[in-house]
DNA sequence: TTGAAAGCGCTAACAT
DNA sequence: ATGTTAGCGCTTTCAA
């Protein structure tokens, strides 16, 4: 009933305990007939192998490190999720590890954290994805690491990526597909790139369509909800107000909700509102808002699997991994309502 | 500047290995002069245990285990946050493992986490502090455990609640004080019984303000958006339709306010709505959400905090914690207008 | 295809 | 107060 071994998995098959070890771990050159006796022991004995043990004499922890700086809680729960069910079935444990990416000893902190643990290999989510000091770090120790969502420095590292910027194209001639003209934009933190970056889709689908980029419709936003409210307040004192407002995520497109309702504003007849990622906020707040799905929890396990292929000395050919976003018409988007006036 | 070993910081100081352990786990007789003399060469040496072999060694594992089962994304990052920040401190790593509560194999698979793992002890969260299955294996294996919200056989473990029919009470008085009468009620998950026992805290009010409890008012909910729309359908279609709805968690309060924007109702005016948790949606939502915030993030503290004294082998003397939530008033509850008629 | 033996870096008795 | 000596359970040369 206590914890099985090695040993006595061997005593009981009858063989001796590097073969035990090769069958556990598959490794090649054993012939069928004694896998099977190992596996039959390991079965009537109900074996596992001691992770410490294993760590210790193998060199490597058979954990992978997710690190994150992301304040949207679903985001983060959408990642780890992805992340443990490849690991799950891998056999690979997750140490997450949020950090903050402007803390300046964030080096420093992922050194130590790389040193106590020993972790196998690293995840970075956006936006890790692009902070000098822990890409240096990670290459300084070579250690195997998979970016989601990088705007810089691509070659460095296996990645995965979204088309976030043909989204927010789409998204925005949609808009301008319903009738909207004056079409105004909160754009992203500026250290969230892949967000920030939505930014030039929306500018793509106004030439495309003719229409100028106004400056003055373009509003800097921190992907935070009061940052939205404080671009809606900007945008709809405009003496020329938007009659749409495509936010780039949905936390600032449910500010810029918000600031509507107050003003007494319908949606979408007297102003259409877009977001981006659709979070659970998108369909709880009134009206449903459209917005651009990201498959999350799909760019975690390809970024997840990509790791773990690494990790098993497999080349990774392809070290990039692109996954298709794709449009939700909710009730927040409509044609424009000319004012009576 | 490869890693360093006990050994080679043994060998700088001019000390046994032993000497150097006693240091790094800060056990007692050593002398001041000898433990300097190794934290200097400790410093120097830039020397971190190995965990694994630290674990190997000395049959533990320096992880706990963090689980739980619950679809609120904000929720459950706010426990990780409690959870690692004292994890931290304390040199401990955290386990993250989700998983189904009605899942029939419950109990195997949290006994295979653990034998895989050799986790140290384990912090369950509603709704798994009350799943008898996994309750039984860390029992029988005699595993430290702490318990966030039970509600049922509380003596078996150390645990940390808050003052769920409290709070409820009070929320509801408060509305009886703003003149409702008919006050609907949306109960909470019954698997999640902290959460359906604010049940208890709404009917106490009623009974203390001499108000007869309307069984057609109490309507059961599952705690998701889409449940707490099904909810509002019923109440707010009763001949007699409440003039406030009082839900068990935000995500259905959030979803008898879409119902009740839908069907063209005034908030508060027409109806006034409440909810529980204040979750990021509450004041996401229009008209910002009257709720109640519970110190999720200072009670996964406090769990981790009880657990890890029962690592360290200390007696937890005080096995319950009851931490406090509070009202928040927000736009989405006022006095009642009668109708005109 | 299989096995024997030597550690991995630490903790835990048991000295001293 | 400090040191010695075994392991913990596994992977890894290197043989056979």
């Amino acid at each position: 009933m206590a914890k099985a071994t090695i040993d006595n998995v061997a005593a009981l098959a009858g063989v001796s305990i590097k073969t035990v070890s090769r069958v556990v771990n598959k490794e090649p050159n054993v012939r069928q007939a004694t896998r099977d006796k190992v596996l039959k022991a390991i079965d009537e004995l109900d074996y596992r192998p001691n992770l410490s043990a294993r760590s210790l004499a193998g060199n490597r922890s058979y954990v992978i490190g997710l690190l994150y700086d992301n304040p949207s809680a679903n985001y983060v729960i959408d990642v780890q999720d992805g992340v443990l069910s490849t690991c799950r079935s891998q056999g690979y444990d997750v140490l997450i590890h949020p950090c903050n990416h402007q803390d300046p000893d964030i080096g420093r902190e992922i050194r130590d954290l790389m040193r106590q643990t020993r972790i196998d290999g690293v995840i970075l989510t956006p936006p890790l994805s692009d902070v000098m000091p822990i890409l240096e770090v990670l290459k300084e120790r070579q250690l195997p690491f998979v970016r989601i969502a990088p705007t810089i420095d691509k070659p460095i590292s296996p990645y995965v990526e979204t088309n976030d910027a043909e989204a927010a194209y789409d998204m925005t001639c949609e808009l301008i597909a319903l009738g909207h003209e004056r079409i105004g934009f909160v754009a992203g933190h500026p250290d969230h790139r892949a967000v920030s970056h939505r930014f030039e889709g929306y500018r793509a689908a106004l030439v495309e369509n003719d229409i100028p980029l106004d400056e003055a419709l373009v509003v800097q936003g921190f992907n935070s909800f009061e940052s939205g409210e404080e671009a809606a307040d900007v945008l709809l004192a405009l003496e020329q107000a938007p009659t749409a407002i495509f936010a780039a995520n949905d936390d600032m497109a449910a500010g810029v909700m918000m600031v509507a309702h107050q003003k007494g504003l319908r949606i979408p007849g007297d102003l259409s509102v877009a977001g981006f990622d659709d979070t659970p906020v998108a369909h709880q707040i009134w009206p449903s808002l459209t917005t651009v799905r990201q498959p999350i929890q799909a760019m975690a396990q390809k970024a997840t699997d990509l790791l773990l292929k690494q990790l098993k000395g497999k080349d990774v050919q392809l070290p990039a991994s692109m996954l298709s976003s794709s449009l939700i018409r909710r009730d927040s988007t409509g044609k424009p309502i000319p004012h009576k006036r």
